[in-house]
DNA sequence: GGATATTACTTGGACTTCCAACTATCTGTC
DNA sequence: GACAGATAGTTGGAAGTCCAAGTAATATCC
């Protein structure tokens, strides 16, 4: 990351693009997208330092705690996070590597794995939480409104990629 | 990725964050912002696979197609592109061992390092883009008016993320 | 009941991103 | 002009993501 440019890159992205090519509010979409999740994942990623979390392994827990038990099979957790299974078991292997996660066999299907939260994990989550809402989660400078318009509008966006039924 | 779910996620996590926390727009919006991008890039990266590109190294193309010469230094393309310098390093790393862009030394400064699109590379932009287009940047979803309300949306957050000068 | 298909997870490899440390080179000041 | 500080790029390592291939176990179907 360097010092701020005295304009935006995206705008003049967009200048440059239509010169020669045509869908620049895509494009420009697009773009802001991918620049966004950056600055929200950096964000997040910075408050969780204290817990040695980062945001994907951070979701991993929240996940567990929505489960009354704090008990999950990997592969549901891969749906919900919309996550490949090669990446849910890398965050579950450094989850229980720091002691707040622990892997459980299935009781009556022995293909399934269980992720569990300990003791530890349980008893983090509302300081790590805590932190990410004290930075709104990485959006603060959106009003109530436009985060409620950017969820809306990418709901399209997702429902169009087999996320979910609509 | 899997089969779609019966339901949004993101929706099930705000009834569920709800319950215990604040700020659930903030962590739906942000949430969103996290998938959106995902599904954005593996559109984009799946079109351009026909010439072994990525959304990210073929980003570098098109900065470079936007100056005169084709000519940059690796500097200034991590500004515009907001990435750090290792990764315009190792992007350019590869798309030299492509063969779409040669580092050349700059003629009166020798710390920076110039990239320069190749013949090859310089031939490709057009149909590459072409590619890009037809899928509408990964945004095909949304409406002209979505994609303009996105952009100015995030352009809020990215104006707060010293992205550039207000 | 047994062969086939499906499902669940893990492993290894590719890619991108960042940070921290390092080298080389320029700039500015005394 | 020399030395301190800034700037440009590279390297090595950590993280996360995906895909493809592999193993194990369950389901399905005749």
């Amino acid at each position: 990351m360097a010092r701020p440019l005295p304009f935006d890159p995206i705008e003049e992205a967009g200048r440059q693009w239509g010169k020669r090519w045509t869908e620049t509010s895509a494009m420009q979409a697009a773009t802001s997208v991918m620049r966004a999740q950056q600055i929200v994942l950096a964000r997040v990623d910075d408050v969780l330092k204290p817990w040695s979390l980062t945001f994907a392994r951070y979701e991993v827990l929240v996940l567990l705690t929505f489960s009354k038990q704090g008990v999950l099979p990997l592969g549901k957790m891969g749906d919900r996070l919309m996550l490949h299974q090669a990446s849910v078991t890398n965050l579950v292997d450094r989850l229980e590597k720091q002691g707040y996660v622990r892997r459980v066999p299935h009781p009556t299907d022995r293909r399934t794995t269980l992720a569990e939260l300990t003791k530890e994990g349980r008893a983090i989550i509302d300081d790590a939480t805590a932190a990410v809402v004290s930075v709104s989660i990485g959006v603060a400078e959106l009003t109530k409104r436009d985060q409620q318009d950017l969820h809306r509008i990418l709901k399209k966006l997702r429902a169009g990629a087999t996320d979910f039924e609509t």
